[in-house]
DNA sequence: AAACCGGGGAC
DNA sequence: GTCCCAGGTTT
């Protein structure tokens, strides 16, 4: 096996050439704040930089300190994070800055392991956090990090069976000093020139360490298991509009897919379409009764969750004069307020669509 | 170990 | 359309 010696110099010396400024972070040796550096790590799982930058600006903005992130209300926090998807990370979010004001008096622990005790810190953030604002050593293996790892040895175990496999690699390769730098330049490296196709392994500093490219397939790394494909659910949506332009909204379940998000009333999301009575059973349900009219359908709203497609037909009904305030904690909004509520994107797109069918375009 | 949990960008 | 992502939690 050869030795790698070198391999973790070239990447700091790549680093100190090409690192870009971020808002979380800081070049030249400085720390970055921990409440930064753990507000964009938890931002950033499986998220772009280029989405997470303005809301990590627009966090720092209106929460400064993780003090003022802790006092705040979680749907307060959930309208913000409204967009960024994967919801759990926002309840997370907020129950952590309460348990590090309250257990650790508003600052951040340094050691990995308490960090990883923490809501919504799993190994990955831990070892971040820890060695990007604490300079701690700790190995750092992300999905870009095991990509660039799993091609250095040529891995030929299948994710996510490799794992532990790739997390000794790394171990191997971590440095001492800087294992921070070191991080974030591998994360760099592996989505910007090692990347899972046409990796360009001419601008890449460490070409000369790497098995993959030496047998010159280091494309076909990491291996992985094969994947189930998503079916589709159907489900019709419905824009209830009282008298006054005001349209019924309601509450998610606090666990579970968009967890605690705002939602237009509609029928099951189910693989089946559902059928008439359960339409009428629903505009019961919610206390709506009595359209004069038939619901005007809208385009319709197509959009895919991490294990299955969804199709909504969105439906515009016009509510009696009475209206129906909702039995289960719906209530009435007027459209120019839903930028103030936690809209996640489908319910956006169902906005536009209705926007779209009626040719007004507000929004 | 496998399932669950969004959204967007690259191709 | 497919694949991937600066993953963590739950079962």
């Amino acid at each position: 096996m050869n030795r790698k010696d070198g391999f973790s110099q070239a990447i700091l010396d790549w680093y100190d050439r090409n690192a870009r400024e971020l808002p979380w972070r800081r070049l030249g040796g400085a720390h970055p704040e921990p409440y930064h550096v753990w507000l964009s790590e938890i931002m950033l799982q499986q998220t772009t930089v280029v989405t997470v930058k303005p809301y990590f600006n627009h966090f720092i903005s209106r929460w400064p300190q993780v003090s003022d992130l802790a006092a705040a209300e979680l749907d307060e926090v959930l309208t913000a994070w409204a967009g960024l998807g994967y919801y759990a990370r926002a309840r997370n979010l907020h129950k952590c800055a309460v348990a590090v004001c309250h257990n650790y008096g508003g600052s951040f622990p340094a050691d990995e392991a308490e960090l990883l005790s923490l809501p919504g810190i799993g190994d990955y953030t831990a070892a971040a956090v820890s060695s990007i604002a604490f300079g701690k050593r700790a190995v750092v293996v992300d999905g870009n990090i095991e990509r660039v790892v799993s091609r250095v040895y040529r891995i030929a175990d299948a994710l996510p069976q490799a794992k532990p496999v790739i997390k000794a690699h790394a171990d191997v390769l971590t440095p001492s000093d800087r294992a921070g730098d070191y991080a974030q330049a591998l994360m760099d490296i592996g989505s910007g020139v090692c990347t899972p196709r046409n990796p360009k392994c001419e601008l890449c500093p460490v070409a000369s360490f790497c098995d993959g490219f030496s047998a010159g397939d280091a494309e076909t790394f990491p291996q992985k298991a094969p994947k189930k494909k998503k079916p589709t659910r159907k489900a019709h949506i419905f824009w209830i509009e009282n008298g006054r332009g005001e349209v019924l909204v309601r509450r998610r379940e606090e666990s579970g897919l968009l967890g605690g998000m705002m939602e237009f009333p509609s029928t099951a999301w189910q693989e089946q379409a559902p059928v008439p009575d359960e339409v009428e059973a629903l505009l019961t349900q919610i206390g709506v009764e009595g359209t004069s009219k038939p619901p005007v359908t809208t385009e319709l709203v197509r959009h895919t969750f991490t294990h299955f497609h969804l199709e909504l037909t969105p439906h515009v009904v016009k509510a009696g004069e009475a209206g129906g305030s909702g039995s289960n904690d719906a209530f009435w909004l007027a459209p120019d307020a839903f930028s103030t509520i936690a809209l996640p994107t489908l319910m956006k797109k169902v906005v536009q669509s209705v926007f779209k069918g009626q040719g007004s375009l507000d929004l």
